[in-house]
DNA sequence: ATGGTAGAGCATCTA
């Protein structure tokens, strides 16, 4: 089972980017997220002719999360369950494929530590995870997949000093990340490649960062323990952020033996 | 020199 995940920058300036990279790669599952795109503007058939069943939650200009399948797709749900304060944006949605419970989520930003948008990304964390509560079992077949918007480690970035006092590297979130990870998820790409930096998932357009080398690992796919035992390979396809009108994440792909 | 680029959409906002 390959399931991957890939922040896109607006689906609109990249499908056919997108479409040749499935066509490539034939992932089971491709989990999306900011599509930019509003329901009704998704465009499913463009996905439908290569094989794969969609669910996507988006609103039309910011944000914006999508599933893709080609093993099916039941049971999507959109959002938080039930019970959890709702979300203003549209950053989660979870499906049913191939019997794995696959989760897309678009993590907030949180923009500076002293910016609302930062306390609304550790609320929006702590209820991802009540999400999976109420919605997941741990012992079963479990992804989460997309762009979190936290580096685990100081490896995780190309100059931890660049970072001091910034978002994505802060304790607060760590830890909540941490509490994501204690429901019974495993970083499987990091679990593979123990201590090992410069394994990045994501590069600012601004000042030639990628060329640099100068990134970071915010995309992952976490897995539930049964999936984690079968892990059989984690890739960051940096391919995928060359050449004309590349997004800023590169996708990242895990597989998991049958 | 608080810079740089990309996307949405048409003035800025988001990242």
């Amino acid at each position: 089972m390959r399931i991957a995940t890939w922040n896109v920058n607006s689906l609109n300036a990249r499908l056919p980017r997108v479409e040749a990279w499935l066509d490539d790669v034939r992932p089971d599952v491709l989990c999306l997220q900011e599509t930019k795109l509003a329901d009704a503007s998704f465009p499913a058939m463009a996905f439908a002719a290569l094989g794969y069943e969609a669910v996507h939650h988006g609103d039309g200009r910011w944000n914006g999360v999508a599933i893709l399948s080609r093993v099916g797709l039941d049971d999507p749900l959109a959002g938080f369950a039930p019970g959890i304060e709702p979300d203003v944006d549209t950053r989660l949605v979870a499906a049913s494929c191939g019997g794995v419970r696959v989760h897309s989520v678009y993590v907030p930003n949180g923009r500076a530590l002293d910016d609302p948008h930062y306390a609304y990304k550790l609320s929006w964390l702590a209820r991802l995870r009540a999400h999976l509560e109420a919605t997941a079992d741990p012992a079963s077949e479990v992804v989460v997949c997309g762009d979190f918007n936290i580096a685990p480690d100081d490896i995780d970035v190309w100059d931890r000093a660049a970072f001091e006092g910034a978002t994505h590297v802060s304790e607060p979130e760590r830890t909540a990340l941490g509490a994501l990870l204690d429901w019974g998820l495993v970083d499987t790409f990091r679990a593979r490649y123990p201590e090992l930096p410069g394994l990045y998932s994501y590069w600012d357009y601004t000042a030639g960062r990628f060329h640099k080398r100068e990134g970071m690992r915010i995309d992952y796919v976490l897995a539930s323990a049964r999936l984690a035992a079968r892990s059989v390979l984690d890739v960051v396809d940096r391919n995928a952020r060359k050449g004309t009108k590349p997004s800023d994440h590169a996708p990242v792909i895990a597989e998991f033996a049958r």
